[in-house]
Order: C-alpha cells, then structure tokens, then sequence
RNA sequence: GGUCCCAUCGUCUAGCCUGGUCUAGGACAAUGCCCUUUCACGGCAUAAACACGGGUUCGAAUCCCGUUGGGACUACCA
C-alpha cells in the first residue's frame, strides 16, 4: 500500500490505462470486471481509458464477438475514451489492423539479433519435451536455431520450411513491483527462448502486448493475475526493443465454488449477456464485481458506479481470489431494483414479461404500476414478479379445492364468499377503499379471518401466494374483482 | 514436477503497512423470534473466522522463519 502510494506520487506523466479483450467469446464477467477495474482507475485519476481488440488468434476470433463484448461493456454503463469503434489518436484499435507495426518491430529485433528464425519441426520439440517430462525433467527450448549463420537461414527459407521466431531470452534474474502484489523476481533462463511471433506477420500475444502498450503509451496495465507469469517474458521484450515498461497491476482472480478460476465447468453463469437476460441490472452487476477484490475502507457496500468513481482505489483492491457468491448478487439486485422509480421498474420488466407473453403494452400505464407495485411487496427478483403480478394480466386458472380454507367446507366458504361479494357490491370504483372494506369483511369472519380471506385471495389470483385481496381489489378495481368471486362461487356450485 | 503468488466467519471482506483501542467489525447466506390470512417481504436477534508451529516483543490477526493448504502459469491461445 505504502509502496502504491509512493509509485504514484512517482509518476509523472498523462495516465493511459487499456483493457484489451479478445474476441474469442461473450462478454465474460472476469473480463469486464477487469475493465470496471481499468475503467476507475482512469476515470478517478483523470486519466484515459482505451479499448482495444486482440485479435491476433485468427482461428478463433469474431466479429460478433466483437460486437457482443462492446455492447455488453456499454450496457454495464462503461465508456472509452479511444477504442475501435471510436477511433483514436493512436489507431487503429484492432491488433489484425495493426501487422505492419508489428512487422518492423520483428524485423528490427531480428536485425539487431535480439530475435531469431527457429525452424525446428514442432514434432521435434514436443518429443523432446515429453522425453524430459517422462525423466521429470523440466524442457525448454535448446537453442538449436539460436545461432543459425545467415546463408543456413536463407536455404531453410529457401527449402520452404516451417519457421517460427524466438527471442533470445537473457540469462539472469529480472524483478519487477507490481502494484497489487508488490515485488518478486524470476529466473529467465528457466523461460527458454520463447516465440513471439509465428512469422513477421503474425506476432503471438506476449509481443503484440507490448508493442501495442508501448506504442499507445499506456502507462499501467491492469489485468488479470493469470498474466502474472507472462510479465517478465514482456518485460524481457521491452528491454530488447530498448523501450521502458508501464507500471503494472495484476488483479485477483473471480474464483468458483471450487476456488479455482472461474470458468464454464463451474456451471455459474458467467456470460453478461446471459445475467442480463435473467433479469440482472447493470447498477448490481456492477456494485457486485467491484465487490469481488476490492472493498471500501469502511462498512459500506452498496455503490453506484458513479460513487465508485469517487471511491476507488487500486491499493485497496485484494490479493487473493474471490469466489463467486450468486447469492449475493441476487441481493444487491433486488435492492437496486426496489430502488428504482415505479416508471422504470416497469420498462425493465416490460422485455421479461413479452418473453412470458404478457405485452404489458395492452394495458393502462396506471394499472400496470399498480400492479407491479402490489406484486414487489412480496417478492425477491425479476422472476418472482413476473410470477407474482401475472394474475393482474391474464386470467389464472385454479382447482375449487384451492378456495377452501383449513378445516373449512364448500358450503361455509360459498357462504363466505357470497358475503364479501355483498359487501363489495357496496362500493363502487370511486367509493372503494381498502379500510371500509376490510370493517365490513370483519363482520363476516369474526374471530377467523383466514375463513374469509383466504376463499377471497384465491378467487381473486387464483393462486395461494399473492399479495393481500384487499391490495389486489385496490388494483384490479370493483367491477373486475366482483367477476372474480362471481366465478369461483360458480366453481362451488357444481 | 518446475516457477511465481496467496492464506481472517460457509462466502465477500474490515483490521495488517504504522504491534496494544480486536473479548476481531460489516455484508450475503444460515438459524431463531416478531410481523402476518398462507407463502414471502420487512424488522430484531443468534451462531460463525485470525490454517498450524516456532520465533521477535512487556504485548502479534498484525513483524520474521518454517510447515501445511490453496491458486496461477508452465502453447507456434490470449
């Protein structure tokens, strides 16, 4: 903490932070919370936040993906400031437009014989690095090509065959402080000489990074500790290209119940798209990741992103994983949707309903606020209101035998029943209000009011959870209610 | 296996840097009670942790060492 406090004192210069997805998938929720994380640390020190695209695995990289992650990000209400679909200064913000940089790059580390052509047959190094792990020996690459002459290198050009390129990786010890984890040191020579690009056209991501970090001018990186291990490898890359490396930051990792990374096998959904297809809001999706490392210094937990903007510190952020607690979402999620003014809970519900076949569209705004408003009393989340408030929008079927209460009878519940509909018949749309109602239903059940309340409940939701019948007559208003216990008398009856 | 990282309630965490105020605080979940026409919502309350072992110190959750445990990485993926 005290060393963060210093680093930044330290440094001097324009703050420029990056997230840089690749569009190999959905938006995950580890990648953006990675860039929640990015995107406060710009937006509370003023700096700028960059978007860009790594989509240097040509294989498994989209365009839709592409489009999926951008969306996603802005639905979750973050911005950029330079990113692929805005341009930027320091353009273009795909690594599949950017080769020619690349190129140069390569080339001039393979000039200054810093890098080198290495045309070993991939066959060849997996059976050498089986062989040493079947001695339980650690394998990394001999440096057969390391010092190929020019003419041995032309001729294997010539022949057509398969080339890689390497860098030489020096032989000694590099440390480097990181913001979140503080110091440590590796031996480099325990890397080998790693590849950095499959030919001068496609570099592989430790050297796309660094290129493209150096030459947006990034200052700190804040990325997933998965790339802990890969941070002395680009640090050996930039100390080639003779280039000064950006400050860094590595982050814990989101973990599953089993404490491992996060991933599809945990069976947590982890795809945003589909927490917003279930109902979740972006304020809680939100306040919930940034919860997942990092806390306040205080006991307070509820934030919206923009108190986070305020609130937000790299040095308060853990160093251990945190595993996913659902529940917890589902919390946060409830609370900022009661939150919400009535107008906007409706129009985030109005999607779920359609998807239930409800189009909340056939009916009065007033209404259907009402009815909302009745159905949140009791309920938890998107499903359960849906649930709850569908007897205000269509009909709901019901056995009779649900009408009747406890030890009660047919006969005793019609009764009952026909006079709460006496009762009502007394009011009008105008005239009706929960209280009188209520003097006059007490007159009926006497000492049991569930003898009373219960047959109405049902009558009038048909269903056995729902909120009050007064509530629901308060809604549905006389005339529709009156046509309610009309039927479930019916339904006695017979 | 190797390299590196990490370690407070079931989970997310406050406290740790700058040792005493910690009989370790909050939140989610759990349990109980209250509210109540059922289910729920809500309110109140309870239970629940410094991984272990050594040091250092008058004093350690806090500093040091070790053990154990967990994790990440170990690609011609990113």
């Amino acid at each position: 903490m005290a060393a963060y406090q210093k680093k930044l004192e330290g440094f001097s210069g324009n703050i420029r932070v990056r997230m840089a997805p690749s569009p190999t998938g959905a938006l995950h929720i580890g990648t953006a919370r990675t860039t929640l994380f990015n995107w406060l640390f710009a937006r509370s020190k003023g700096g700028t936040f960059i978007l860009r695209i790594e989509d240097t695995d040509k294989e498994r990289s989209r365009p839709e993906y592409e489009k999926n992650i951008l969306d996603g990000l802005h639905w979750l209400g973050l911005d950029w400031d330079e990113g692929p679909d805005i341009g930027g200064e320091y353009g273009p913000y795909r690594q599949s437009e950017r080769t020619q940089l690349y190129k140069e790059h390569i080339e001039k580390l393979l000039q200054d014989k810093k890098a080198y052509f290495c045309f070993c047959p991939k066959e060849t190094l997996e059976a050498q690095k089986q062989d040493a792990e079947s001695r339980g020996e650690v394998w990394r690459y001999p440096g057969t090509c390391r010092d190929l002459s020019e003419s041995e290198i032309k001729q294997n050009q010539k022949d057509k065959k398969h080339s890689v390129i390497r860098i030489k990786m020096p032989n000694k010890k590099l440390s480097f402080k990181d913001i979140i984890k503080g110091e440590s040191s590796f031996d480099l020579s325990l890397f080998g000489d790693i590849v950095i690009a499959k030919s001068t056209e496609e570099p592989l991501y430790n050297f796309a990074v660094v290129v493209d970090d150096h030459e947006m001018q990034i200052s700190h990186i804040i990325r997933g500790e998965d790339h802990y291990s890969n941070t002395p490898k680009q640090m050996v890359i930039y100390e080639a290209l003779g280039w000064q490396p950006p400050e860094f930051a590595h982050l814990p990792l989101i973990l599953g119940q089993d404490k491992s990374k996060l991933s599809k096998r945990h069976g947590t959904t982890t795809s945003i798209d589909d927490y917003k297809n279930q109902g979740y809001l972006p304020e809680a999706l939100i306040n919930f990741i940034v919860l997942l490392g990092w806390h306040a210094s205080g006991d307070r937990e509820i934030f919206t992103i923009n108190d986070l903007q305020q609130e937000f510190s790299l040095e308060r952020v853990q160093k251990t994983g945190a595993v996913f607690n659902a529940e917890k979402l589902d919390w946060l999620n409830n609370n900022f949707l009661k939150q919400k003014p009535i107008q906007e809970i409706v129009e985030f519900l109005l999607p779920f309903f359609m998807r239930e076949g409800i189009n909340l569209g056939k009916f009065e705004s007033t209404y259907v606020q009402k009815a909302i408003l009745a159905s949140m009393e009791k309920t938890k989340g998107v499903n359960e209101i849906i649930k709850m408030s569908e007897i205000f929008f269509r009909e709901t079927e019901y056995e009779k035998e649900l009408l009747i209460w406890k030890e009660s009878t047919e006969e005793i519940t019609k009764d009952k029943l026909e006079k709460s509909l006496d009762a009502l018949r007394l009011f009008d749309e105008i005239t009706f209000n929960k209280e009188s109602y209520e003097q006059k239903l007490k007159e009926i059940y006497g000492e049991d009011k569930g003898s009373v309340l219960w047959p109405l409940r049902v009558a009038l939701s048909g269903r056995k959870v729902s909120p009050g019948p007064l509530e629901i007559i308060e809604v549905k208003g006389v005339n529709s209610s009156t046509m309610c216990i009309e039927k479930a008398i019916a339904k006695l009856e017979k």
